[in-house]
DNA sequence: GTTGAAATTAGTACGAA
DNA sequence: TTCGTACTAATTTCAAC
């Protein structure tokens, strides 16, 4: 492994230079859209699919992973066919002063595939994936709870899971036109930090009921 | 690639059959377990970190694989270095007679990186990743507001990931003890489709003034 | 399920454009 | 920088045990 901190010269002519670190440009971003979806792919298949040579390819594999930009490959694996059917979140309050203990407490759960921390409502959201909806009661309950930084929690099961992508990659710049200023009270005022949007046709009777769960 | 899914024979030594499809045993586990990590080992080296022949390892590689156990391989991507450094929560409600076409909507937004239907109050939550906030809005307000079957949304913005794991493996069966009944009015009553927990020594206080943020 | 050898492919190091 | 080629090392496949 190289260092490949120092940047190359300022003035390259690739698109995106974001942050510090290596300059991305386009064949990068291809290089990671098709790694992305096949991360097994030999660096020879890689390079006819992006169009460049093998040697350059293996510069620009190598160099992505140096500088942290890939940051390392994963299996996906079909959880249903491993015995983890059920997916809930919770959300969380966290008493402001016991922070570092929930993340460490988080961290030796290995039924916990992701947490953030959010503004809005509650302060962490946390994505659980286990063998059934009694052990949902049984984390939440026991585990969860006995976290004495866990103030309160509220939990939601996942019934189907829509889409599910490895990884986002920019979109490409299609904001050609200027962003329109929104306009005034079309956008909810924030809440606890959350913004609501609810369209105009039936957004007044909406806001007024707002706990109203199906009409 | 071959036919691998009429399953061996009934009466199988392996620990767990889980649903239809290959049976796994402890060693298929292992062997998740390290492809989750390191997605591009070579099958030799699998096979070394698991303790078993290479041969061997080629077999329950192809065999799950073949099964659908293994769906796929991706590169994990560092999101700050390809300039996405925002993550937000959008949470849903969606028009009940219109979930097709929310369905086949979000699918063509690259932004989307995971959606899912849930109970509770909203009927499903998106996580999209975007370059800015302003990008954030603009998503909402002007693409998924758009959508006719978004009734309305609320969005919370990701301050910070604590935890990301590839993906979640079954925890080694600890409930040796037999799940204990939960005490009666421990856990909340459901309110939307969604758990309650409040600890018994605050939860009082907190369930009568629920939408108090910080005390 | 394991071991060992053959065939193929991957990774590296050059010079040339 | 990128490309093309030759060289070395590794991996995958296939056979027999």
């Amino acid at each position: 492994m190289e260092d490949l901190s120092s940047p190359g010269s300022p003035g390259e002519r690739g698109s995106g230079r974001i942050g510090i670190g290596l300059a991305l440009d386009s064949v990068h971003f291809k290089i990671l859209g098709v790694l992305r979806g096949q991360g097994r792919i030999s660096v020879a298949a890689l390079a006819e699919r992006v169009g460049i040579s093998r040697a350059n390819a293996y510069t620009r594999f190598e160099a992505l992973r140096a500088d942290g930009v890939i940051t390392g490959f994963s299996a996906r694996v079909d959880t249903s066919r491993i015995g983890l059917d059920i997916c809930a979140l919770v959300f969380v309050t966290v008493r402001q002063d016991l922070w570092k203990q929930f993340r460490a407490t988080l961290a030796t759960m290995p039924e916990v595939e992701y947490c953030a921390i959010t503004t809005g409502q509650h302060d962490a959201m946390i994505q659980i994936r286990v063998q059934d909806v009694s052990a949902v009661h049984r984390l939440v309950t026991e585990q969860l709870a006995s976290i004495p930084a866990v103030r309160a929690t509220e939990t939601v099961i996942i019934l189907d899971e829509v889409l599910r992508r490895p990884y986002v990659l920019p979109t490409a710049p299609r904001s050609t036109e200027p962003t329109p200023a929104p306009a005034p009270g079309a956008a909810g005022t924030g809440q606890f930090g959350m913004t609501r949007f609810i369209p105009a046709a039936e957004g007044r009777a909406d806001l007024q009921r707002a706990a109203d769960p199906e009409e």
